[in-house]
DNA sequence: CTAAGATAGACAATGTCGTTGTCCATATAG
DNA sequence: CTATATGGACAACGACATTGTCTATCTTAG
């Protein structure tokens, strides 16, 4: 195999060690309905992507998908979605008790694997490895338009 | 942001840049239709997985699924079908001319990214990238089944 | 103030791509 | 030879995206 096939297969596997690390720990805390990409819509939402329109924006898809999906995520409990007092045309869509805990359990399942490769690792090759990747992806981490990006 | 949030956008975000860089690359020397998803069915189909059904297994989706995907490739002149001398309800998938040459083309940019990266990071410290996320990463490298993965 | 345009969201039709189930032809094992 | 497993095609269906259209509402220009 020539060399360069290597690193973007090594960088797709080690996000999805990590991906499936976390839902394998979620589902255990209670969030068995949790998909990956239900957690960069929590994400774009917390982030101030509060309506349909805008997290399509946000996501890169459609206004009608973006419903579509908050429609999904209101049926598994993780947001509501609320008439905005400032504009009537608007549905305000707010997190759930049940969606922030899922953006917490999130972060600290995170923090909890990335400890553990560090403790792999040594800190010191872990920041590297970080340093290395912030130095080679754009600085604006949150273009989170990955769905249908691969097909 | 908490810390542990960082590392797996990062890597997916790396792989982006990469592909992304790849097709846009590809497009250019002759090869505008392949789809991140080609790259990898191409790969998995020079590996040996030449029928739709062991394409399927490879892939991790159904014998139908596989058997749309190359016919997809099929039209778009990437793979062939015979019939198997051996087998007579099989028909093997073959690269085309211009499936291997976007093979060929894609291992070549590959390779020239990987050279800008260590231009950019320094020799050193790309070997360090890559041995690390070898060390996270398991070593069967060509687990394809991405499709579905996401949603 | 009013008229024109932009925006939010719902609804419908469609396309793509995956699934399962069924069927037939063919290999293979007992 | 017979029973079972396998390869591939066809059909029906579901998930999820798309575009287009429609209404309600907000915003801006004159």
């Amino acid at each position: 195999m020539s060399n360069g096939f290597e690193l973007p297969l090594r960088l797709l596997m080690a996000f999805r060690v990590l991906i499936d690390a976390l839902h394998e720990e979620l589902a255990e805390r209670g969030h068995p309905d949790m998909r990956p990409m239900h957690g960069f819509v929590l994400q774009a939402v917390a982030r101030g992507a509060d309506s349909a329109a805008s997290l399509g924006r946000t996501l890169g898809v459609s206004k009608q998908a973006a419903g579509k999906t908050i429609e999904t995520l209101e049926g598994l409990g993780y947001v509501t979605r609320v008439p905005d007092p400032a504009d009537s045309r608007r549905k305000t869509v707010v997190l759930t008790g049940r969606g922030t805990d899922a953006l917490r359990q999130s972060a600290e399942v995170f923090d909890e694997l990335r400890a553990r490769w560090a403790a792999e690792l040594g800190a010191g090759r872990l920041d590297d490895l970080e340093d290395t990747l912030r130095r080679m992806t754009p600085g604006d981490l949150f273009r989170l338009d990955v769905p249908g990006w691969f097909g």
